[in-house]
DNA sequence: TACTATACGGAACGATAGTTCCGTTTGTCA
DNA sequence: TGACAAACGGAACTATCGTTCCGTATAGTA
């Protein structure tokens, strides 16, 4: 006789549904290893929400995730305690990709040339990247714990880059590392907004770093 | 029982200019005058929808800015079929503004100025204004009938100001119209959502237009 | 094979927001 | 002042979405 009712095992409740975020390797909380089910099902998910995030940003329906990933919600839920969970696991992938750019270009001998080829990278990854350009925005969206630290990283990196342009005589004087992003996003928002094309999106970067160059400012 | 009472009752009118779009003075379709309450009403609740959605932009609740006119929802109902339609008379005679300095900057002598200029104006104006931020933006709203026109009025006179600039040589070749207002509105974008001051909204509209004359292009 | 912890699915719940409905109030006119 | 069309208010309805609940299915194991 099956023990049908009862709270079926803490589970769910076992506090924790969070306790590790990537459970790499399908270890658990503790030492268990997850089924295999569950981690076959954990890995569709995060490719379907990879796939819908990236086309429709973070207001995408959790329910289309579900579905393109082939589970029921519950399942989602089991593996993502809330939304902004998943939305941040795909996110922080993404962003440490952009990090890693980042320090490489911090070190690089010719510290112009690093600093545009960079922001001329940046633009490249984040188009088209529907949930990047939402998180990079902020639209509405809190993205904390995990992801700030990336962010924060990524800032910095970026300033280190800019600095060391500006020492260079690369870039002109006082421009701050939120411009500069916030420059980059734009142009990617608009890019995306009006479906530009790529020819377009290449010239508005090239139009910021153009005018990002010592110069006129008149 | 959910909305509720409790309010600050409203009618604070800051300083906006809310015209009579529609009922010029106080007709209806047909050419009965409008009773002197339902008037009075339709002014407040425009007053209040202008403040509301310069603030929050399109995402903000009818119920607020029902709320804030300190009228029910009905009645702001019964003067706007739908949101949509109360969010396009706000968002029209801003852009009717925008449309007017660009008619201007057409007809200057010096093009080159006359098209910085106006650049600098758009941001200034855009500035602060979630509503046409979202607007320009188009974010995820479907803008349409009585403000499409406005938009491709908008869009023939920045063209007009944009090619008669490139003749001038005072800008550089191949730059269309879409790409110029991607670069304003992301730049209106990244100064509201991070925050940023005057100063560097000035900065980033500065690097456009450096970025837009003729010059380096590596 | 039998057993059970683990995982699954998806109906159901709760919150939010746009829109409608209808009983009540009020401006206008005779 | 009385009558009535016009206007009002706000509860209720509808749709969307995130999240939870719980009965059922199954992978792993003895």
């Amino acid at each position: 006789m099956t023990r049908g009712a009862g709270v079926a095992g803490g589970a769910a409740a076992a506090g924790a549904v969070v306790g590790d975020r990537d459970a790499p390797a399908g270890a658990e909380g503790d030492g268990r290893p997850m089924r295999a089910d569950a981690l076959r099902n954990r890995r569709r998910i995060l490719e379907a929400a990879e796939e819908v995030f990236a086309a429709q940003g973070v207001s995408a329906p959790v329910d289309l995730v579900a579905e393109r990933a082939g589970v029921g919600v519950g399942t989602l839920y089991r593996h993502f305690p809330t939304k902004e969970a998943l939305f941040e696991a795909i996110v922080l992938t993404r962003l440490e990709d952009l990090v890693a750019e980042a320090k490489a270009g911090g070190t690089a001998d010719d510290a112009g040339e690093a600093f545009y080829s960079f922001l001329r990278k940046f633009a490249g990854k984040v188009s088209n990247k529907h949930d990047l350009i939402d998180a990079l925005g902020a639209q509405g969206i809190d993205i904390k714990s995990s992801c700030s630290e990336r962010f924060e990283e990524l800032e910095s990196g970026v300033e280190r880059m800019l600095r060391r342009a500006e020492e260079a005589g690369a870039v002109r004087d006082g421009i701050t590392t939120p411009e500069v992003l916030g420059l980059l996003v734009g142009v990617c928002q608009a890019a995306e907004r009006s479906q530009l094309d790529d020819r377009s999106s290449e010239r508005m970067v090239d139009i910021v770093c153009d005018g990002l160059r010592p110069g006129p400012t008149m």
